[in-house]
DNA sequence: CTACATATATAGCGCTCCCTATGCAATACG
DNA sequence: CGTATTGCATAGGGAGCGCTATATATGTAG
């Protein structure tokens, strides 16, 4: 008996996850067929429509076990940076600087994530609970950061959180697009002007840290492929 | 005679890049087909295909028969307002705060080639220029706003406008999940902010002006229907 | 060992979609 | 007035997709 029933289910159920998280960010949601998502996994269309009813039922169950949003993990992470001015380079270097990296994949996941809430609620629903999470812990450490500062923001740790997360997110976008127009210096100049700062202080020119790449998905086991 | 067939052929034209961004807007791109496009045109999936080539190609050419970016009339219009922080209000209002406008449906458009052109670079190559030439024209309005004033905004003009941009784009998309979250007041506190403004004063609650919803393209005739 | 339960594979249905090939009527032109 | 050309309609091919129904193999339990 190599495996039981229950593991191996538990392990297929893992590896479409991953899979699916995976393909959709790679190639958009529609991009990606649902035989797709099953190779990768090593199994077949079957096993998806077994454990996710359907194609949006997988989809959801991504989006829910996609616990530790982007944002998240950054400002959790980005406090091993030194100057606290360096981190707010350091926050725009991870969020928006990185391309080709899982960061900059899942944000492009989550863009289209957002995009298909206007028209879906079953997805907003599920983007709006993710969001006031991950919006909650970025509001803390950023009056958290406010304070060792000795500035005032322009709102309340809650609405800055909101303001913060919109720059950046607009930012990323524009990015794509346009990847000269966006830079590093500017991300940190809009950002300070937020968090209350003025006039925009000198930035300095030391290299920041760059956060480890976060794996896509915090389920058991780790991809392979 | 009629029409000329020369006269048939550009009213065919003109008909079907105004379906096709008002079915785009309102459906996605992918949501809506050829000959959906067709059908509100008052057409068959053929005149798409002699016209344009392809769906891409029909997309490309609404794309650059929409000249006049969301934000460019908005900056334009903007201006007969008359308390200048009620423009900032204004701004806003007439961005992000209009749901089911026609400025709200073809942000979402928007939204939506801008994450296409992250894997569809003859998206990005006409959504640069667009970007470009808008991005030109709202440098100019703010730093005009700036002057009359008397402030000092956090970067230069241009750079400016993809900081206000990168604002409002983010604060939109933030708004169709959580409507709640973000309000007029937050955006105003933001836009103020980058302008150079601290600290932010009061937000005056005088009503301010709604911009009258632009057609959605400029080509002639008006879609009938 | 046998009978059942479960997890996944397999096959294929029905639908939609993009696109092409061809037909046809109206206009343009000598 | 007759022919050529143009603009678009019509019909259908070919492919891909989501999903379902059923088969199969493997673990489970008495």
């Amino acid at each position: 008996m190599a495996q039981t029933q229950g593991e191996r289910k538990a392990e297929t159920r893992a590896r479409l996850l991953a899979a699916g998280a995976d393909l959709f960010a790679d190639r958009g949601i529609d991009g990606v067929s649902v035989d797709a998502v099953a190779e990768a996994a090593g199994r077949t269309s079957g096993a998806v429509y077994a454990h996710f009813g359907s194609k949006q039922g997988l989809l959801l169950a991504v989006l829910d076990t996609w616990k530790r949003s982007v944002l998240t993990v950054l400002f959790a992470e980005v406090a091993i940076t030194d100057s606290p001015l360096g981190q707010l380079a350091a926050v725009w270097d991870n969020i928006g600087n990185n391309p080709d990296t899982d960061s900059d994949r899942w944000s492009l996941l989550e863009h289209e994530l957002w995009q298909r809430a206007a028209r879906d609620p079953e997805v907003a629903d599920a983007l709006r609970a993710r969001n006031a999470e991950a919006r909650g812990r970025s509001a803390h450490e950023l009056s958290r950061w406010a304070s060792t500062m000795s500035v005032q923001p322009v709102a309340d740790p809650d609405d800055l959180a909101t303001l913060v997360k919109a720059l950046l997110t607009g930012l990323e976008m524009q990015r794509r697009i346009e990847p000269d127009s966006v830079n590093c210096d500017l991300a940190v100049r809009g950002l300070a002007a937020l968090m209350g700062m003025s006039p925009v202080p000198e930035i300095p020119i030391e290299p920041h840290h760059r956060v480890n790449a976060t794996p896509l998905l915090t389920t058991h086991p780790p991809r392979e492929r």
